[in-house]
DNA sequence: CTGTTCACG
DNA sequence: ACGTACGTGAACAGC
């Protein structure tokens, strides 16, 4: 196992003192028994454990500035001249400091005559050099100049344990500039705080102009009589020998004359008998707390399991009963389940492990009849994957106790990992290792040949699912999310297992057809374009695409992206009938999509075997607790464009004589939204089966009955409902429908008059996530929203948008759950040949024999409309036909 | 590996 | 004054 060299180097100094006046005003409060301050040393202390959290470094090392005087002095006597002198308070911590550091395991070096950030800059380079990738944590943003692709630097923000990341493009994002050009940025501005001037008159707007001109002061003194006649310019020639020299004091030095080699500077990790006793000393009640629950946690090395290799001659000694229930883990080598390789698996009970790597095992009576015991309860991490893994062994995993994954995704909507080791990580588990640990990723990822090594990590894997068990399922409890998981979740998992197994049928000579319609078209249009542009060029490089409408044919810029002119739909829309040039990069645009996307993209997925493709749900990814789809993505087959909408032809039921049957309900985002907050009025429209958005168009406008409005009337009332829908502002409705800002405010105000509860709900649910951090569905799906405090402007109304959104787009998302869960199960109980096949998000389509579609018809709409009882009623639209293009 | 664009609800 | 609508996944370009 190859862990990547990490080496996390920390100037100790700027961030001593940042923490120091960080925490000044509460300067009183951090005293010890015997005197010391010590607010500069808990700020540190936090700071580090997060880094270390986040960076996980295999080497570490704490830079100093030694004394007053260093070789800057020699060159520039001024240097850090005039400034004021440390705080007692402050230089009284040091000496501590660097006795936290000890217990931490962190070397503590200075080097007479060079600053802390030369030390850094000269093993950031030796580290580079050795393969390593380099943290540095800093208060001081001149060290942005060591930026790399291997080199981040970590510059702290007001407080400390909060920092901002610079890499290579972080810096040329921000100053429009590359790291090595900070010095010269330095160089032509001075450094106050370090007392260098820099050209008089210049400041960070100018110089940055400067230099992304010219590029180097070097070059800017080359160019000088470049530049018109102006007081700058007379400025830079005044001072250019005092820029050259400011210069040279702002390069950090890569050669200081270090003699620690990198081995010196390994991290062993904290000492934890001489961390306590510091603690102790400082009086860091809190921090001992969390040192004690820490290594109370960790297990007595356990990081070698016993277990036994199961071959088909010891497999009768196996316990025949597993009546205290088991535990199970399938192996796969890939994502994919429906086709990744099944590569071994590891079953304990009564603490006993036995492990393969031979999954034909599985087949055995011995196992397999355990497996498909409902009596005996199963403990593992994602029942689908392993529901749909043993079913290619026609293995029938009949019911699941604890899944990990679900269950911890309940807890969390937002830490939505994959891997059982990072979630158990989340969890303060750490005796696991992560599949990217043991495996490895992308190119590199392989099951490991070592069995105790892979053995090993399977058996882990078991240990980490019974060990977060009973204290997860605690969780669950208090909040009130038991139902949730056993009710919904769970079952839902075996539904959707299902479903993905069933796979729909793709007509693929169909699919290969409109492939070549589609081919021939492109190529037409791509033609045209070329000749209307002149030259040929990428069509799909939107920065080609900008250079030639923007630059060539001189259109006008609309809208600008980070990285150029942007070319999406809405700013070729405006610039329709400027040149017939846009019109067909719109048709391009459309086909290639189609082509690529839902042609090329789907055929890669329509198996061989059975001409279907099995899409996986993901099931635990989502914020809101939706679900999505992947490999392919079956939720988003065009409908919108007539185009695109004939892709819905190539999807097929699977036998003659059966069809595509399909049920959504109608508005039920809105429906939910009125029975969530009471409001009477929109309740009552929902009540006499009104057309909603009409409804609200005549509201808004105040007109007097249905017929006055207008086509345009209803569209905008329609965009006003799903603003609200989507936690509104004036700013986005305003974006959406193209009127004012001012308009758009009035819109919702009126919007709001009309609608009382609502308003009240809106007010409400952000008040509730002020107060407790999170929001909650109608089923007590949870998420969290840590940003609704945020002083970050931008943050904070995202979250509060999202506290708006969640508990409707959350709820509607649980109705439909429950309504596959009770389909399925009707199903059966009819004895109805009719399968599932997918979901989208309000849609649910089936296939089924012709016979069978008159009963579908009133069964489905039913089930859906009892999955829930709300005080408005829920409305099914139900429709069938040869293909899914057909229904509807 | 990130950003842009575009497909869906 | 700030500056975005909510939730997703895939293809592609260009580093």
């Amino acid at each position: 196992m190859n862990i990547k060299k990490k080496l996390l180097l920390i100037d100790g100094n700027s961030v001593a003192f940042r923490a120091f006046f960080a925490l000044h005003q509460s300067l009183d409060r951090f005293v010890s028994h015997n005197g010391l301050h010590t607010n500069a040393i808990y700020g540190f202390n936090t700071m580090l454990d997060r880094i270390i959290e986040n960076t996980n470094p295999t080497h570490t090392l704490v830079a100093f500035d030694a004394a007053k005087e260093t070789f800057r002095n020699a060159k520039y006597s001024n240097y850090k001249g005039g400034r004021a002198k440390t705080p007692s308070e402050l230089s009284e911590q040091l000496p501590y400091l660097k006795k936290l550091l000890e217990a931490y395991g962190i070397k503590s070096y200075e080097l007479i005559d060079y600053e802390a950030d030369d030390i850094i800059g000269t093993l950031a380079k030796k580290a580079e050099k050795e393969g390593f990738e380099v943290t540095i944590v800093t208060g001081d943003r001149d060290l942005t100049q060591l930026a790399t692709d291997r080199t981040t630097v970590s510059v702290t923000q007001k407080g400390v344990s909060e920092t901002e990341s610079y890499t290579p493009d972080h810096v040329l994002q921000k100053y429009g500039i590359t790291p090595g050009q900070i010095i010269d940025m330095k160089g032509l501005v001075g450094d106050s705080s370090d007392n260098y001037p820099g050209v008089a008159k210049v400041g960070e707007k100018t110089a940055l102009k400067l230099l992304k001109q010219f590029g180097t002061i070097e070059k800017l003194y080359d160019n000088l009589d470049k530049l018109k006649p102006s007081k700058m310019k007379e400025h830079l020639e005044e001072d250019q020998k005092i820029a050259f020299l400011c210069k040279d004091l702002a390069r950090i030095r890569k050669d200081a004359p270090i003699t620690l080699t990198l081995k010196e500077l390994e991290w062993k990790g904290r000492d934890t008998a001489k961390l306590t006793s510091f603690y102790e000393e400082v009086d860091f009640k809190s921090f001992l707390k969390k040192l004690d629950s820490k290594t109370k946690k960790k297990k007595p090395e356990s990081t070698k399991i016993d277990y036994t290799v199961l071959t088909e001659d010891n497999i009768n000694e196996l316990s025949l009963s597993f009546k205290n229930g088991i535990s199970f883990y399938l192996e796969m080598s890939g994502d994919n389940y429906h086709l990744a390789p099944l590569v071994g698996f590891v079953i304990a009970y009564d603490g006993k492990y036995f492990v393969s790597r031979n999954c034909e095992l599985l087949k055995s009576e011995k196992i397999c009849s355990a497996l498909e015991d409902p009596a005996i309860p199963i403990d593992l991490f994602d029942g689908k994957r392993t529901f749909v893994g043993l079913a290619r062994l026609n293995v029938k995993l009949s019911d699941v106790d604890f899944d990990l994954l679900l269950v911890s995704y309940l807890l969390n909507a937002s830490e939505n990992s994959n891997d059982l080791g990072k979630l158990a990580q989340l969890h303060d588990y750490t005796d696991v290792s992560t599949d990217e640990e043991v495996y490895g990723k992308g190119a590199k990822y392989l099951i490991p040949e070592d069995d105790q090594v892979f053995f090993n990590h399977l058996c882990s894997k078991l240990q980490a699912i019974t060990a977060l068990k009973s204290p997860l399922l605690n969780q669950l409890k208090e909040n009130k999310q038991e139902e949730l998981y056993i009710k919904m979740e769970r079952p839902l998992s075996f539904v959707l297992g299902n479903m993905e197994l069933a796979g729909i049928r793709v007509d693929q000579n169909r699919l290969e057809q409109m492939g070549s319609e589609f081919k021939e078209r492109i190529e037409e249009v791509k033609l045209e374009i070329y000749n209307e542009a002149g030259e040929k060029f990428n069509l799909n490089s939107p920065k080609q695409l900008g250079v030639i409408l923007f630059e060539k044919l001189k259109l006008p810029v609309i809208k600008k992206t980070k990285t150029g002119y942007s070319t999406a739909v809405g700013v070729l829309e405006q610039l329709r009938g400027m040149a017939p040039i846009v019109d067909n990069i719109l048709k391009y645009r459309q086909i290639a999509k189609i082509q690529s996307t839902y042609v090329e993209g789907l055929l890669k997925y329509v198996s061989p075997k059975d001409s279907k493709v099995h899409t996986r749900y993901t099931q635990t990814l989502t914020a809101t607790g939706r679900l999505s789809s992947v490999d392919p993505n079956l939720q988003n087959i065009p409908i919108r464009l007539p185009e695109g909408k004939k892709i819905r032809q190539v999807f097929v039921p699977r036998k003659e004589n059966w069809e595509i049957f399909s049920s959504d309900y109608s508005q039920i985002e809105l429906r939910v939204l009125a029975h969530i907050s009471h409001d009477e009025n929109m309740q009552a429209a929902f009540k006499r089966g009104a057309d909603i958005h009409a409804n609200t168009a005549m509201q808004i406008f105040g007109l007097e009955s249905a017929e006055q409005v207008t086509p345009n009337m209803r569209r905008q009332a329609k965009a006003v409902n799903f603003g609200i829908v989507y936690g509104i502002s004036d700013y986005g409705l305003a974006q959406n429908i193209g009127i004012s800002r001012k308009q758009a405010k009035d819109f919702i105000d009126r919007y709001f008059k009309i609608f009382p509860g609502v308003h009240q709900y809106m007010k409400k649910i952000v008040e509730k996530a002020h107060k407790t951090g999170y929001v909650e569905t109608l089923f007590k799906r949870r998420r969290y929203l840590p940003d609704i405090t945020s002083k970050n402007f931008n943050l904070r109304s995202f979250s509060e948008r999202t506290a708006m959104n969640t508990p409707i787009q959350g709820s509607a998302a649980d109705i439909i759950k429950v309504a596959m869960i009770n389909m399925q199960k009707m199903l059966k109980k009819e004895k109805l040949q009719a399968v599932m096949l997918l979901q989208v998000h309000d849609e649910l389509i089936f296939e089924a024999p012709q016979e069978e579609l008159k009963k579908l018809k009133k069964l489905v709409p039913n089930v859906m409309d009892e999955a829930v009882s709300l005080e408005v009623p829920l409305k099914v639209e139900s429709s069938s036909g040869k293909t899914w293009y057909d229904t509807k």
